[in-house]
DNA sequence: TATTTTGTTCAAAAAAGCTTGAATATTGCG
DNA sequence: CGCAATATTCAAGCTTTTTTGAACAAAATA
């Protein structure tokens, strides 16, 4: 694919300037803080410094990783909501676009990461009820089932917090003192 | 060591029990959902079945894990105040309790695993304003000074959320509607 | 339909992280 | 002090996760 008319001239520096390079590395850090590998950090870093959506190649070339670290980690970004497509008339490829409000961010990610753990854990605590059923020592029982009893607690109250967390990251603005955010794309 | 009059017959059976697995495998669960390795849920989860303090050798005897992993493990979880030394007299041994309070695991969690990275990231912030001076291009430096206010921001109410946090899983249980946990262990 | 562009898949290589266990330190006791 | 009991360290091995890149699939175009 040679420069032609028909390309609309999207300049991609091929070089990362100081600034994107220190940004990346911070979207790393914070990707292997919440368990995701080096290479999504990577990706949503690149996208989130792009003053415009970048395409698959855009990726792979800026980033110097392979076709299969981006598929996958646009995939994935995909998944969380941290990226969404942009059409770009004229062209073929997909443009993608970083999702920059944190509320949505975070409310993907607890959604895809934690939720499910959190659905399933009752029932296994009910697997561990019907277990406890079966110990034929009666104190020890007793103990099972009061600790059960805190697991139930334990629960309830994650399962409480997400939305709590997902609200004061959001809507409800009021909840958070003191909060001097700019409009746009601070939201 | 044999089994002396001196040794105040702690009959640990060697066995788990079936609901003390299913317990214990729930802690793995939730230990790698954070990011913990599977050895650190397994202990916490012996010590949080077990109705009296458990030393390093029944760790390691009744998970049947190495001495490594045990002594590493421990480690950790006292790091984390998961878990607190308990004063058996007429024992060498250091003796294991579980911490029960959620708000304090939480809080050891998220002081030992979080609040750092939120500290750091600060001036890693300020190194990423540092890079953007240079940047010639005026347009680019006015888009990278826009996304790292919005970072800024990110960051700002990350560090406001983490005491609410704490907040609602602990003292100021009025913020939960709805609670209906018992007294007790369940704190 | 043949061709080119674009994106995905997946087996193998590389990297990262965990566990092991023998050697080493530390502590209490006589 | 010397001994035994207790706990930690850390290099090597093992497991798991991530990355790579070549082969494959899909879709638009001519």
């Amino acid at each position: 694919m040679s420069n032609t008319p028909q390309m609309p001239a999207e300049g991609k520096q091929v070089r990362l300037s100081a600034w994107e390079i220190a940004t990346i590395d911070s979207f790393v850090r914070a990707a292997a803080l919440i368990g995701l590998p080096r290479s999504i950090g990577e990706i949503y870093g690149l996208l989130y410094c792009s003053p415009d959506p970048l395409t698959f190649d855009d990726v792979e070339i800026r980033l110097g990783i392979s076709r299969g670290s981006v598929s996958g980690g646009l995939k994935t970004l995909r998944q969380l909501g941290a990226i969404t497509l942009h059409y770009v008339p004229g062209s073929r490829k997909d443009h993608y676009l970083p999702e920059l409000s944190m509320e949505r961010l975070v409310r993907g990610f607890i959604k895809d990461q934690f939720s499910p753990h959190l659905a399933s854990s009752a029932e296994r605590l009910d697997a561990i009820e019907a277990e406890l059923a079966t110990e034929p020592d009666r104190t020890r029982r007793e103990h099972g089932l009061q600790r059960l009893n805190t697991l139930r607690t334990w629960r309830r109250r994650a399962e409480k917090l997400l939305p709590l967390i997902l609200a004061v990251l959001g809507g409800s603005r009021a909840l958070l003192s003191q909060d001097k955010s700019a409009p746009g794309d601070l939201v």
